[in-house]
DNA sequence: CCTTTTACTGTACCTAAAGTATAGTTTTTT
DNA sequence: AAAAAACTATACTTTAGGTACAGTAAAAGG
């Protein structure tokens, strides 16, 4: 990795924390390179403009949360055989992982960018629905394989839980912000957890 | 009502579309009072800053959530006599209101100020909890008028499923946004409603 | 109908922050 | 040692929030 990267990447980590915390508007570029000791020209070297930064950042936010998922899940897959455990078993890692952050989690990049979207920033909207996009698969694809061995209780399309799941995190993450109470998360993936297990009639 | 209150309604109609359509910092003051015919002058005079229009529009926006949501419950209410059937409808209610909408629905103006948040903008931060406080009222007292004839399936917190209907919510508009499909919302609804029948062990 | 508030307009100006331009300098890589 | 990459420094433009304030039109009260 060359120096430039690195720098780029100090700057993307100082911005996510700062977005997270203040917000897309209220995270100027004079205060992220003072704090990252840059100089202007140093930004605009690495990012043409602001959206540039936007979808670096989502970008990376993006793959962290994927490779994220996947350790969760290879967890999961190591301990137990069944899909339907599997599943339950990584949204119990995911609550444990997420209860277990020194403070409340800062939120998803996703959900703060989204509703910040300008019209014109199309290439953020589309990063934003394919980053989204993946995650429905994810998850989609691991329910699908649970009922082809466990019947479903109803008939549900199995595509509105995974986007439930989604759903779910989104809208604690914005609980999260507002009670400043960092239990809501780990509890309202507990709760889909009770909900998935109720879909494929297993009770323990 | 005065005609200052005329004009301060009519910005706040074309900020919350704004808002909700460019984000917080995507609306600016200027675009505003163009499209109201207004001068700068004239929206200074309602509002001594921008902070204080989204106070407005927060105020506004929860006040007529709170109608919407009294306004189905008292149609629940007229329609059935149990509480669980009461809340079964209103859910159903909420998801019909929801899918008849003629766009995408505009997105929660709670969610779209909670990340645009600056820290120094403590008004804006308690407006917001208050009004969720709020609807997590509605519920949750609902719930226990329902757990109180119907047994409660596990030993779990009816305040978390209050808070679940919230975050599914919040989420759905984030859903919402980002695939740009109007049938999430009532979809997830409909899936929490649900959720709910299996609590309370009804299956009808 | 006249006066006092209310609800503005118009003008001018300040400041913060995004963004541009570009010449020069250091650092890293080849 | 040369070339490319990674910057610094300076200076400027534009946009937008926000201030200040004098003047004016319209509504409301007596």
């Amino acid at each position: 990795m060359g120096k430039g990267e690195q720098t780029k990447i100090r700057i993307l980590e100082l911005a996510e924390k700062a977005i997270l915390a203040n917000g897309f508007a209220g995270t100027s570029i004079e205060g992220l390179i003072e704090e990252a000791g840059i100089t202007k020209g140093g930004f605009f070297y690495h990012f043409k403009d602001k959206t540039h930064l936007i979808e670096c950042l989502m970008q990376r936010y993006i793959e962290n949360d994927n490779i994220f998922f996947d350790t969760l899940f290879n967890r999961a897959d190591d301990l137990v055989e069944d899909p339907l455990q599997q599943y339950l078993l990584f949204l119990k890692l995911f609550a444990e992982a997420m209860s277990e952050l020194p403070s409340t989690h800062p939120g998803c990049i996703i959900a703060s960018v989204c509703y910040a979207n300008k019209s014109y920033a199309q290439g953020v909207a589309d990063l934003n629905k394919e980053g989204m996009e993946t995650w429905r698969q994810l998850f989609h694809i691991r329910l699908q394989n649970i009922a082809q061995i466990y019947p479903v209780r109803t008939e549900i399309d199995l595509k509105k839980v995974a986007d439930a799941l989604i759903a779910i995190l989104e809208g604690a993450f914005v609980l999260t912000r507002v009670y400043q109470d960092k239990n809501i998360l780990p509890d309202q993936i507990l709760l889909h957890r009770d909900y998935v297990k109720y879909l494929f009639h297993s009770h323990n």
